[in-house]
DNA sequence: AAAAAAT
């Protein structure tokens, strides 16, 4: 089946409200650039109109055309900010600091009707030349598992609604299928956007990608760059904090996909900047969290009342390592005839994150943080390669612990949502860099974040939903890669303790026997996070449209299976661009420079179980 | 109750 047959074609985008120069009106499929040759842009009708407008008319397109190259074809493979003795890995070679043992007999369920089957290898999938160079440039041999999934059923042009665990190549897997079918129809390509008079015209992206925090959109406009080098695909990022004046320029170079945060992009098309008439992409990243309370309405009004085509015309795909009931209820309004899949076990964390529980009391937290980073420092764990997030409650809260943390010898950044968006950026980079291996956060960087050699989550102050909890530690344990986290327990989190139990076992993770306790002591409240899983160690049922009182289609297939991955098969996780460091075993990460359980904490912990390698846990 | 997201 084409893709054509299950969506509709997109028109070609207006050209009433803007203006399409006669040689780029016709496009050929197999362009490398979005232009084709640089000779198309040394003479033509576009130079001989005068100069007019903000300045940024027709005369200065061939500036800007020189501009929109070295940006675009800058190779973004290239790391600025790699460190220096790790090296990335040689094709090959790929694989070797993977844990594979963590990924046989993943579980996957998939509900829906129609579901195109998963596949093994990118081979399998035609992405086009340029799309598997690319694969290729960041050292993808095999899909993740929920790559394996996703990619077909969204190649089909299905609507999906996707958790998988953290850090197990989401990005990819929305991205690749999204920049595939815009190849697909190179009619439909974006062209620049003219600049007439009284400024701008409107862009009309083909794709949207929403994400919850500025960062994570610009992340995820890193990744989508580098797949779609030399596609001729254009990506632009837009989010607050930033002059929207060059995001505006950007815009105005031509946009096939736009990645963008929900505030600034209604601020464009309010401008009339931006058109989402022409989306034939939706995808929502950390869609449970863009659905919540807060959100909900922005996002609403986004895809259901902005001008974007309705679903089916439309594909969308929803993505998230945490996917509540409420929410998927919520999020169907968006979706037509989609298909749930997960990968994984919902909403758990991986078995490549360690999880600690301490109790300790709210006066008692700053010492016992201290004592924690002594032990790792001794240890030899902190420093670029062990970085550590800690995560607290409030955005005074951060600026106080990175200020006593400071005062403390140790050198930390704090990032939240009152500081402005430079400082955001600085805070996260000096973290990245290792110069600050402390970072303080809110829940600002608890979603989505890829930073690599995170060796270590504090959870100094726990959150009030398990998902976020999830989600938080899932900042570590990255691609294959095993991670440490610990939570300081304090009376205020009884609510928690159940849930967490919950969670722990599902990830066989060691229960203190006090927590147990007040799990069971607090089930009198009845209250477990939302109370919907984690329970009896079972995998499936996540899709709502599973539960009896919504399960009376016909046509309607359910499937739950564990997908086995032989060892030698497994995945090459999500690598070198993306996760340049995964040339380092493992074991490694716990035997040297990494974190030595036994040397964090006052307890001796006693890991012994699947996911987490051996040695250094004894 | 907090956090995030436009100016």
């Amino acid at each position: 089946m084409s893709w054509n047959d299950s969506v509709t074609e997109p028109t070609r985008r207006p050209t009433r409200s803007t203006y399409i120069p006669p040689y780029l009106r016709t496009t050929t499929s197999n362009n490398t650039t979005p232009f084709g040759s640089q000779t198309d842009f040394s003479s033509g009708p576009r130079f001989t109109a005068p100069n007019r407008g903000r300045g940024h008319g027709r005369g200065r397109w061939g500036q800007n055309r020189q501009f929109h190259d070295r940006s675009t074809n800058a190779n973004p493979f290239d790391l600025s900010e790699k460190f220096d003795e790790l090296e990335v890995v040689e094709d090959g070679n790929v694989g070797q600091g993977i844990n594979f043992d963590a990924y046989e007999d993943i579980p996957v369920e998939t509900s829906g009707s129609d579901i195109p089957p998963a596949v093994k290898t990118f081979a399998e999938i035609d992405l086009g030349k340029a799309l598997n160079e690319n694969i290729r440039r960041c050292k993808y041999v095999r899909p993740t598992p929920v790559q394996r999934h996703a990619i077909p059923i969204a190649l089909a042009g299905r609507d999906l609604m996707a958790c998988a665990q953290t850090g197990s190549g989401k990005t990819a897997a929305f991205c690749f299928p999204i920049i595939s079918g815009i190849m697909r129809n190179p009619k439909s390509m974006s062209v620049p956007v003219w600049g007439g008079r009284g400024g701008g015209g409107v862009a009309y992206p083909l794709a949207l990608i929403l994400s919850p925090t500025r960062e994570l959109s610009c992340q995820i406009h890193e990744e989508a760059k580098k797949f779609s080098y030399q596609t001729g695909v254009k990506i632009v990022v837009a989010y607050g904090g930033a002059p929207i004046s060059q995001q505006l320029r950007n815009l105005e170079k031509g946009v096939d996909i736009l990645v963008a945060t929900p505030g600034r992009l209604v601020d464009m098309i309010e401008r009339e900047r931006v058109s989402l008439r022409m989306i034939k992409y939706l995808a929502l990243d950390e869609a449970d969290r863009m659905l919540d309370m807060g959100f909900e309405p922005q996002i609403r009004r986004i895809v259901e009342q902005m001008g974007m085509p309705r679903p089916g015309p439309r594909q969308t795909m929803l993505f998230s390592a945490t996917f509540p009931t409420e929410i998927q209820k919520l999020a169907s309004d968006f979706l037509s005839n989609y298909i749930f899949l997960a990968v994984g076990r919902v909403g758990s964390s991986t078995d490549l994150i360690a999880q600690k529980v301490e109790y300790v009391q709210e006066m008692d937290k700053r010492n016992y943080l201290m004592s924690l980073l002594h032990a790792q420092s001794a240890n030899g764990a902190y420093g670029k390669h062990a970085l550590t997030l800690v995560f607290v409650e409030t955005k005074r809260g951060a600026d106080a612990l990175e200020h006593w943390l400071c005062m403390n010898g140790f050198p930390a950044a704090a990032i939240h949502g009152d500081k402005v968006q430079m400082e955001r950026e600085r805070a996260l980079k000096s973290f990245k860099t290792g110069v600050t291996p402390l970072l303080v956060a809110t829940d600002v960087a608890a979603r989505g974040l890829d930073i690599p050699h995170v060796a270590h989550v504090v959870n100094f102050d726990l959150p009030k939903d398990i998902d976020d909890y999830v989600h938080r530690i899932g900042r570590t344990g990255r691609a294959g890669k095993s991670g440490l986290a610990t939570a300081f327990f304090s009376d205020k989190n009884m609510p928690l303790a159940k849930s967490l139990v919950e969670l722990m076992l599902e990830a066989k993770q060691e229960v203190p026997s006090w927590l147990t306790q007040y799990a069971e002591s607090s089930s009198a409240y009845g209250s477990s996070g939302r109370g919907r899983r984690y329970g009896g160690g079972k995998f499936g049922g996540r899709d709502y449209r599973n539960s009896s009182k919504y399960n009376s289609g016909d046509d309607y297939n359910y499937t739950q299976y564990a997908d086995s991955y032989a060892v030698s098969d497994s995945y090459a996780a999500a690598t070198s661009s993306a996760f340049p460091y995964d040339a380092t075993p493992n074991s490694a990460y716990y035997a040297g420079g990494g974190i030595d359980s036994n040397a964090v904490g006052s307890h001796g912990y006693n890991f012994d179980q699947e996911g987490i390698v051996a040695s250094g846990w004894d």
